[in-house]
This record gives C-alpha cells, sequence and structure tokens, in this order.
DNA sequence: TATATTATGTCAATATAACTTACCAATAAA
DNA sequence: TTTATTGGTAAGTTATATTGACATAATATA
C-alpha cells in the first residue's frame, strides 16, 4: 500500500483550514458595499446566483444555497423592497416564478463582483491556465464528495 | 495586453461560488457528531485551531478566527463545561492562557476529522502530489491577498 | 516607582442568518 | 380526482456574532 506523502492527516487538515480562511476572506471583501445597502452576506450569495444563473426560480435557488425557504423569503423580500430584483411567473409552469435582477441589482452585484474579483485575480494571476484547471477540479471534487 | 482565458470574469465568478460551496459541504459534514454533545460549528473551528496549534492562547484564536473575544468566550466556556478543552497559564508571562485539548477532547477532534477526511481524501486521492501542492498554493495566495 | 499597555473575562443589549413547526393557496401531474 | 410541487407566510427559537462598557491581573516602559 502506497503511502501518499501529500495525503498525510496533517496536510488534509492544513487545507480544510486553509478553505475556512479563504472563504471567509473572500466573501468578506465585499462588506463595506453590502452595508452601504444594509444588506449582509446572505444577500451577497443570492445576488451571486441571480446573476449567474438568470432566472432561476425561488425551489433552484433553495437547492443551491440550502437554507429554507422562510431564510431565503427574508433576503428576497429585501432585494425586491430595495429594488433589486424582478420576478415573473413561468409561462410554461406558472407556479415557478423566475427572478432576475434589474439594472440597479445588475450595478450592486458588479460592485460586489470587483470586490471579490481584486483577491481572486491577484491570486491566479502568476499561475497557467493548467494550474487554474486543476484548481477548479479539485474544488469541484471537494464539493461533490 | 494579453487576454487571459482562464481568468475571465465568468470563470472567476465560478470559482467564487464553488469556494462557497467546498466550505460549506466541507465544514457541515461533522454535523452529527457536533450536534450530540451540543456544539456547533464555532465549537468546531476552534478545537481545529486547539488541535493543529496545540498550548494557542485566546489572542491566538481571535487572531485566527477573527472574532470577538465575547464571541469566543462562549464557545470556550462551552468546551470548559463539556470537558474538552485545559488551560494552562504561560510560565513566561502569565497574562497569556495556553488552551489544550484533554483526552476527551482529542478524541472529539479526531472523530470530527474522520468526518472531514473522507471528503477531502476523495478529492485528493487521483490527483498527483504536484497537483495538490498546487492547490494548496492558491489556496495561500487567495487568503493572503 | 508610576503609568501605560496587554491579555483575559464579563455584563448587557443587539443583529444577522439561520432554524422548526405549522398552515395555506395555486397549479400541475398521476 | 387525488396527490405532489411551488411558493408564501406566521410565530417562535437557536447559533453565531456584534458593540460598548467595564474589570482585573500581569507585564512593559517612561
Amino acid at each position: 500500500m502506497k503511502e501518499l506523502l501529500y495525503l498525510k492527516d496533517e496536510q488534509i487538515k492544513d487545507l480544510i483550514e486553509q478553505l475556512f480562511y479563504a472563504y471567509r476572506e473572500t466573501f468578506a471583501d465585499p462588506k463595506k458595499i453590502l452595508k452601504k445597502h444594509s444588506f449582509g452576506i446572505a444577500h451577497q450569495k443570492v445576488i451571486h446566483l441571480i446573476e449567474r444563473h438568470e432566472g432561476i426560480t425561488v425551489s433552484g435557488l433553495l437547492r443551491k444555497l440550502k437554507i429554507t425557504k422562510q431564510s431565503l423569503n427574508r433576503v428576497l423580500k429585501d432585494l425586491i423592497i430595495n429594488k433589486k430584483i424582478i420576478t415573473k411567473k413561468s409561462e410554461v409552469d406558472s407556479r415557478h416564478k423566475h427572478i432576475l435582477l434589474n439594472e440597479s441589482g445588475k450595478k450592486l452585484s458588479n460592485e460586489i463582483f470587483i470586490e471579490q474579483k481584486k483577491r481572486i485575480y491577484h491570486a491566479l494571476k502568476n499561475s497557467n491556465s493548467e494550474a487554474v484547471i486543476k484548481f477548479k477540479e479539485v474544488l469541484e471534487k471537494i464539493i461533490n464528495g
């Protein structure tokens, strides 16, 4: 049985710790911008997902966020009241509600992204494309267990 | 000016989303074990850091966790009451308190790790050592901005 | 020595993001 | 027509964190 040095417990523990720091820092970057709108990290995540998956439904968001609809509803209400998103009934199945960013929402989404981009761009700019692909592959495998 | 395809905004946004999922799933794995002890993710993180940095001080934990001492104190109290950690005054500077896991704490720490290890190990086992090193390098760069 | 700083602890109030349980209405699928 | 899905809502609770204030002991420094 081969002993893989880089799969030693110590290495895996380090990686878990690093994953936490990387997540925390990346999602802390846009805090000031969010605060200006009285939004938090929950709003940030919803805005991100709506931008990435335009027309996503409520249940779609629930599956990605893995929170309860009561929790999500608080956030969606805030975003609607503050005129960042609009909803459209599906023409195919009118139980579904599609969610989209309006112009103001797109603007905010971009401001948030600019803050987050700095960190990631800087981390990747000296890596070659292969390294970046590998990085994302490992992340993917971690996500899908 | 060179256009780096893998550094396109879409790619970076994907990466941010993946970082969130990877963090969430990795830290959700030991939930059942923690629940048995009425502990949460905050306790999990503190246990992890004490295990990785034996004898860490309160202020050391505060720096790593980036939370307030009031928040940390709640968690440390729980861990002390439930006999998972002990503290020792520093012999060099008795203002400092070193925190260590006792046998029960080490046992719990290991149970938590076993759950988290599965996911990471599985994600890395088909990667070569170079890929893993690269992965950690990128994480490091993300953390250090 | 007198003063400042550091490390830690605690009280009180508040905020954020989530949860559970329960119920309801509209629509679509079997 | 029964059942399942999608979405909304109400009420209460929990977990994690915050701000601000204050206290104590120990160490460092002027």
